[in-house]
DNA sequence: ATTATCTATAGATCTATAGATAATGC
DNA sequence: ATTATCTATAGATCTATAGATAATGC
């Protein structure tokens, strides 16, 4: 057995690596991924890998980064741009098909509040971009009031907080509770009563009048799947 | 170092075992927990601990079941009561007090989502249950239709993914994220714009016009501060 | 007898370090 | 030299089982 080795500057396996961390973690969260698993999903011994990433908290930093990727979308959008609401029902869509990267990302979430994680700075952080993009979203969207009343800002962390719930009872349950349709119904919320918002321009339907929102949902597709094309959105 | 033993039949020392979990667990999650962390902290060895749990699986059920009795409710709840709305905020209020046990149970919601984790069917039940009591507040508060044309169904999902998720961004940055104050807001959004919630009976100052939302906030309290009174509302 | 704890330990793992070995690029 | 991997291991832990020891309640 000859080891395929030099050359190659080993770049392709660097992110062989963090991939399939990624799965570990979904799997087991990053307390329970050992490094031995990781390795032997790309074919190498534990040992082997810590020459790509020289300890344990080094490969979630990876992790965390491809995150960051993700974050920032799938491809035109600068840091702190506005996501216009559309493509955030989008992105919303989108990650429903990739069941694998949400528990992978939720997992660490639920870790992360535990004391001295990691990845709880790497949170706290990204809550806080997150947030101000998100009022600026709305202020782009809404102005400086929306419907309700209320300001980007009071709404900014709520938007947030439905992402981020969602993806919890979604996990739990796929098959009763349909993740974007309810994030459908709450962008439809944020637009005010169903009489108030036939003037406002964008989709066809207008967003039409309550949507059954959980006990919906048809078959849901696999797991940790091919990243496909490059990486796309993440929120 | 005369043992305390016999008698007593041990009923307080699970209780005491089961407390110092809820604590190891907030600080390390439960994969991270180790049974004589626990011990430990109740001052009994990893092996004492064993006579009163057989096993580190058996001791989270008694974990879960705590949380059990939090969401019946502080006292006078049976099982699918509907929670007045001014209930939901004062409980949320409530939980902004007790950073320790959301710590706990946010930890292990992250960890419940990774493959076969001993949490997970607890809180796929857990969901159902609680989106059909929220479906039920809701109906209770706006009827068979929210001011928005939501259906309680549909809104359900969403009012829970909000309690969660709010905890996730205030246990990262307690100063920044005003747990309550977000909440109401969001109680407020389901009202409907603020003229035409003047009518609708309730809090005093009739939830006022739009609240800062986040970046609000005074001092927190201690973390796993005394239970305090028995046990009160946790959701 | 039963209950409460302890000491001793088996049997697994885990992360990380040390030190080969082999192939590539100067 | 540098890069890629491997074998060998140190040093910690972890859960759980086995088998004392001691006090309480029949």
């Amino acid at each position: 057995m000859t080891r395929t080795t030099g050359g190659r500057r080993g770049e392709g396996r660097r992110a062989e690596i963090v991939r399939s961390a990624l799965e570990v973690i979904a799997e087991r969260g990053y307390r329970g991924a050992t490094l031995s698993a990781v390795a032997e999903r790309v074919g190498l011994t534990q040992q082997g890998l810590l020459h790509y990433f020289p300890t344990k908290e080094a490969l979630l930093v990876a992790v965390l980064a491809e995150r960051d990727q993700w974050d920032t979308g799938s491809a035109r959008r600068g840091q702190g741009e506005p996501w216009p609401l559309d493509l955030l029902s989008a992105l919303v869509e989108y990650n429903a098909m990739r069941p694998g990267i949400v528990q992978t990302f939720s997992a660490l979430l639920g870790e992360s509040v535990t004391d001295h994680h990691p990845a709880g700075e790497f949170f706290r952080r990204r809550y806080d971009r997150v947030r101000a993009d998100m009022a600026d979203t709305l202020r782009g969207e809404f102005g400086d009031r929306l419907p309700s009343g209320l300001t980007p800002e009071a709404v900014a962390p709520l938007l947030v907080a439905v992402l981020d719930g969602l993806q919890f009872q979604w996990l739990h349950d796929p098959e009763r509770v349909d993740m974007p349709a309810v994030f459908r119904s709450f962008v439809a919320l944020l637009g005010g009563p169903v009489e108030e918002r036939a003037d406002r321009a964008g989709a066809e339907h207008a967003a039409g009048p309550a949507r059954p929102g959980y006990a919906t949902g048809p078959a849901r597709p696999e797991r940790h799947g091919t990243p496909g094309a490059a990486g796309a959105a993440g929120l």
